[in-house]
Formats: structure tokens, sequence, C-alpha cells
DNA sequence: CAACAATGTAGACGACGACAACAATGCTGT
DNA sequence: ACAGCATTGTTGTCGTCGTCTACATTGTTG
């Protein structure tokens, strides 16, 4: 008759886990304060006191998933030997792994536009985006990319990279196609960058 | 004192005039059709009649999106004279004009993914992204894109344009960065395309 | 002009987010 | 040990929403 406790002892991160499976089968839209509090096992105006509206819940959910997708574009990186060309296909690969995989969470990460700007979430972003950002910078340093300010290049980068992954989640592109897609943009990006420096 | 009258008369396309005004300002999560019945001064049961339920609206919106977006696309091509070029620059920039202009409603046409698949919605999506079909068919013919399926290599320089929408969208670009950085990436792209085929 | 279809109204239901008043528990200083 | 206080959870309420049903009004057609 194990009577649950009246703390629940770690609420926060129970709601957090529960919201963010939620979101990853049924989308953001149908995620409810009140169905993960029934979920949890806990009263409807419990998570209340953990995150102030449904508001906040969604930005924490966005702060740990750039927090996951920093973590896996540098274990994409680590795994990718010291190649330039391998390291920024692995990396690319990866995003578009976890966007694909994700995209409702991605899309709560890319929705942040009119907030903050100075909160934890946006530094949390930025943290994601160094890794590619040092990317850039490597492939500069050895002459496979122009030179100029990182951003700008990688800004680039970055777009054909998110906007794969945006075709991909919008159904205009097949899963099956695409990692090959992906290398495909890489190795134009590539080479459109090699052709000019020298 | 001019009564209004039992029959709206023009319901459907008052209420999705006023939806687009409403998601331009405030959001698709904003938008409510009960507000949405009281903006046009109707009663909250009204819209049912014209749009089953609140993502038929949705659809229906969507649906004008991809209309407007075709047609602004085909209008920037005809602006831009017969240079291949100019006319990618011209559609990219007009694209993403478009992007950012209505980004609420983009998402609102992205979001399509799991539904119909055959409705009049992914046939009006179909029509809008013709325009940039043709487009890379021309530049195939004309030895400026390396040859092959137009919706393969037009793929990655779609992925590129929708990535950058989705980068000012998310703040991470500003505003005025923006048409400077479309420029940057199809020249970037123009040039990875030349370089090969020869 | 009598049916019938189309369109709009009114009321109800359950679910939701937000809020406030209250209760149980944990913690801290003495 | 324990009183006082902060933290955390519960319960009830409010207004809004989407959806559904029954009904009223208007337009149309035979």
């Amino acid at each position: 008759m194990t009577e649950r406790p009246y703390h629940h002892g770690n609420l926060r991160t129970a709601l957090l886990e529960q919201a963010e499976r939620t979101v990853r089968e049924r989308g953001v839209q149908e995620l409810s304060l009140r169905e993960l509090a029934r979920d949890v096992g806990v009263s409807h105006g419990a998570p209340r006191r953990h995150f102030p509206d449904r508001q906040a819940l969604l930005d924490a959910l966005a702060e740990a998933g750039f927090a996951r997708l920093g973590a896996e574009l540098r274990s994409a990186i680590d795994g990718a030997g010291e190649d330039f060309d391998a390291r920024m296909q692995a990396v690319a690969t990866a995003y578009v792994q976890f966007a694909t995989r994700d995209a409702a969470l991605l899309e709560l990460m890319f929705a942040g536009k009119h907030r903050d700007e100075s909160g934890t979430l946006h530094a949390a972003a930025e943290r994601a985006f160094g890794v590619m950002l040092e990317l850039i910078d490597q492939g500069q340093v050895e002459g496979a990319l122009e030179h100029g300010e990182p951003e700008r290049v990688g800004l680039v980068l970055f777009a054909t990279i998110q906007g794969i992954a945006a075709l991909v989640n919008g159904g205009m592109v097949e899963s099956e196609q695409r990692d090959g897609l992906v290398a495909d943009a890489i190795a134009h990006f590539l080479r459109g960058s090699h052709a000019v420096a020298r």
C-alpha cells in the first residue's frame, strides 16, 4: 500500500521528462499542464510551483533541448577524426538527425524569437551552436573555407542544414533521401568554398 | 440603424481575411475561432458551417498562403529579366521576404506534414514550388546548374533559402543582414555549381 | 408557395490555463 | 527538541476555448 508521499521529491525533473516524451509523440500543441500533472501523479496545480506558466515549461524544455543538441554535435565531431570535411559531414548529419527525430522539440527551440534574449535559454543556444563555430574556425585555418567572420560563412552553411531538416519535417523529402541530401549539400557547399580562395 | 442581416453573405471569406490578420499580428497559437467570430460579428457557432473544426480553417489559411507565395515568386521572376542568376537572386529574395513578413503563416504551411497528401492543400503547395522548379530547369538548360533531376539540385537550393528564413525568424540573424545573406548564399551556391560541369 | 438546403443562433459539455486559499512537509536556528 | 518559516502540493474557482446538438432564419428550387 505504498502511499504516495505528499512531496514528490523530484517533480520538476519528472515533469520535464514526461513533457519531452509527450512532445515527441504528440507535438507541442498537445502538451497540457494538467495532463502532465496527471501522468506524473500529482494534482493539477502542482506544476505551477516549478513553472509559473505553460511558456515557462516550454522554455525549460527548449533549454534542455539545446543542451542535448550541443552534446550530440560535439560527440559527432569527436567521432569523425581530424579531417575537416569528415567532421563537417558528421556534424551536419547529426544535426539533421536530431532535427528530424525531435522535430517538435526543435520547433520549440526556434520559436524563442520574441523573448528573453538574455536568459539561460539564449546562453544554452549559443553554447550548442558554438560547436559549429569552432568547426568553421578549423576550416578557415586549414584553408578549406574562405576567411571572414566565422558567423558569416557559418550562417550559410547552417541555413542549408536547417533547411534540409525543415524539408524533411515538412514531408517534402523522404526520410531515405535525408542523409544523402545532407551529403550532397555539404559537398556542394565545400566545393563552392574551395574554388575561390586561391 | 442598419440591422445586421441574418446571413452574413460572405462569411467564409471574411473569416479567412480576419484570421490572416490575426495570425500575422499575434501568431497561430493566439488564433481562436470564437474571437474570430466575434471580430466578424457573428455567433460563436457560425464558423462551423464553413470550417468543421479549427484545423480546417488553418488548412484553408495555408492553402491561401501557398497561392499568394506562388504569385509573389512568379512576379519576382518576371520582374528580373531573362538572366538566370538575376532570376535566382530575385526568387530567393522574394521567398525570404515572404517567409519573414508572414512567418506565422509559413509555419502553418509547413506544418502540413501529417495530413491530406492528396487534398487541395498539397496541390497548392506543388503549384507554388513549381515556379522554382521551372527556374531550376532553365538553369540546367543554360548550363549554369549541373544536370540531373531538377528536384535534386533544387532541394539543396530551396533548403538554403528556407534555412535563411528560419534563421531570421528565429532571431539569429538581424533583419538588415537578411538580403545580404541571401545574396551570399545564392552566389555561393552558383559558384559550387559552375565549377563542376565544364 | 411549399418543401428543402444552406446558413446562423443559442446553449451545453468537458478540458484547459491561470489564480488564490489552504494543507502538508522540510529546514533552520536556538 | 521544537517553534517558526519557506517550500511544495492540493483543492476549488474563473473565464475561455473547441466541439456538439437542437433550433431559427433565410435562400432556392420545383
